[in-house]
DNA sequence: CGGAACTTTGACACATATCAAAGTGTGTGG
DNA sequence: CCACACACTTTGATATGTGTCAAAGTTCCG
């Protein structure tokens, strides 16, 4: 149902709307059709949803934007980066195919966090006047939409595990097995991939400086965890990763 | 609106409700008598809340219980915390009169983190299928159900930047200039006030170890910023507390 | 009154930051 | 297509902030 407006337009029938959905990749923001009836379908076609191309390095929102729509990352991949004051700013997540993005928008009514384009990407924005107007008549849209957001602080809570509690290696292990667990269960190699971001980046992300970033990739790669190239990262042990996660005293 | 069921039940006069409404310091769940109408009003008042001690280091729910309210704090003080896999417990907020808790509970169907009660303290607890169907009814409390979920998303994401990018001496001064101005907006003193967590709770909090926290607690005495005597604390110069927060090397 | 929990302070260790320099890609404009 | 500049990465040497370990002091509570 959450597809976007390019599609062409099924309202009503059932095999190709559920087609619609299983060739979805916004899983993050789709509730399953099974649980729509007929006529809830109807309602949620009603939405309508912008494509918007998002080059690399191009703003897709910035903290203090006037919020109205939610984004689903159709592709692509992005950082968020928040500022507390004066301070630099911090990146406080990564975003890839299947996810949504603005959450943090819904309450202040202004976007909380700038958010950027690694690569080149495409989203859907999703108007939340019109989706909240569908969810009033969608129940379980309306708990799909609540999950999302409490799913996120959720996860966000983790990061706060991460940066209160974790040395530097046990940070990168993290990381590195979430973004392998996250393209794993987007259909792509959980072993090996291409890192968007800068050494620089992952550091900001992960309370640590560059330099350390570096070293600690190097340290994994002479132990074996992993093949590290720049850019290209190959997880060779994941187990090991695993244990040095969870702070084993190898 | 969202008093608890020990006051008498006043359901359609104006008066009356808007005086229950004043006089509850449930600020954070509380939606604003003004933007209900009359049948709104009423079937706001089909919820019922169960008022709830809760006596010093007892637990008001743990991580993996099931979900099903959400806990308005009336008085008292509470701490949360989580633990990620095998690693210990880390504190991940503290919570004052006022404030809700729970929200991170309504995705999983089951609690994320664990809630202990610093001092006795009192809770209605708002039974959550309750309150979403009274929702459905009142666009506003919808709307203000979301709005509070995402300012606690806007809060975490703030933990996560003082752990992130502050140092020591930021974080502690942070931590007090947050408590001390979450006591005034409860009208209690900003500056004199009793700290009901231990050094090494606030160290988990903070991402640092309880000796560190008390060696800070120590420096800034010296420095004339606070008076500190072991739980009692006294903000001399919060000017200079935010000087420090914002990261001025003095 | 005695013991437990908490706090403070000191000495020292260690992880990570900082500073510096060289190396490696990558994209752009001539 | 080459050359150049720039952004990013790696590695080393050193500095420093915070952790660790230890011991004594204080308060609280049974």
């Amino acid at each position: 149902m959450l597809d976007d407006a390019a599609s062409p337009p099924d309202s009503g029938q059932f095999e190709p709307l559920k087609i619609k959905c299983s060739s979805c990749n916004l899983r993050e923001l789709c509730v399953p059709c099974c649980e729509l009836t007929a006529s809830e379908r109807k309602v949620a076609d009603l939405m309508v949803f912008n494509r918007l191309r998002v080059r690399r390095s191009e703003i897709l929102y910035r903290s203090g934007d006037h919020f109205s729509s939610l984004y689903a990352v159709r592709s692509g991949f992005f950082k968020s980066t928040a500022q507390l004051d004066n301070a630099q700013d911090q990146v406080t997540r990564f975003s890839m195919a299947g996810e949504v993005l603005g959450l943090d928008g819904i309450g202040p009514g202004q976007h909380a966090c700038n958010t950027i384009a690694l690569e080149d990407s495409e989203v859907c924005a999703i108007p939340f006047a019109k989706l909240q107007e569908v969810a009033h008549a969608i129940p379980s849209l309306q708990r799909h939409l609540r999950r999302m957001m409490s799913r996120e602080m959720v996860r966000e809570q983790s990061v706060m595990l991460l940066l209160g509690s974790m040395n530097a290696e046990e940070r990168l292990a993290t990381l590195l097995l979430n973004l392998s667990k996250r393209l794993a269960a987007r259909g792509y190699s959980p072993s090996e991939f291409s890192l968007r971001m800068t050494r620089q980046e992952m550091g900001s992300y992960l309370g640590l400086k560059l330099e350390t970033v570096s070293r600690i990739f190097s340290k994994f790669h002479e132990e074996g965890l992993i093949d590290v190239q720049r850019k290209s990262i190959r997880i060779l042990d994941s187990d090991g990763l695993a244990r040095v996660m969870s702070g084993a005293l190898s």
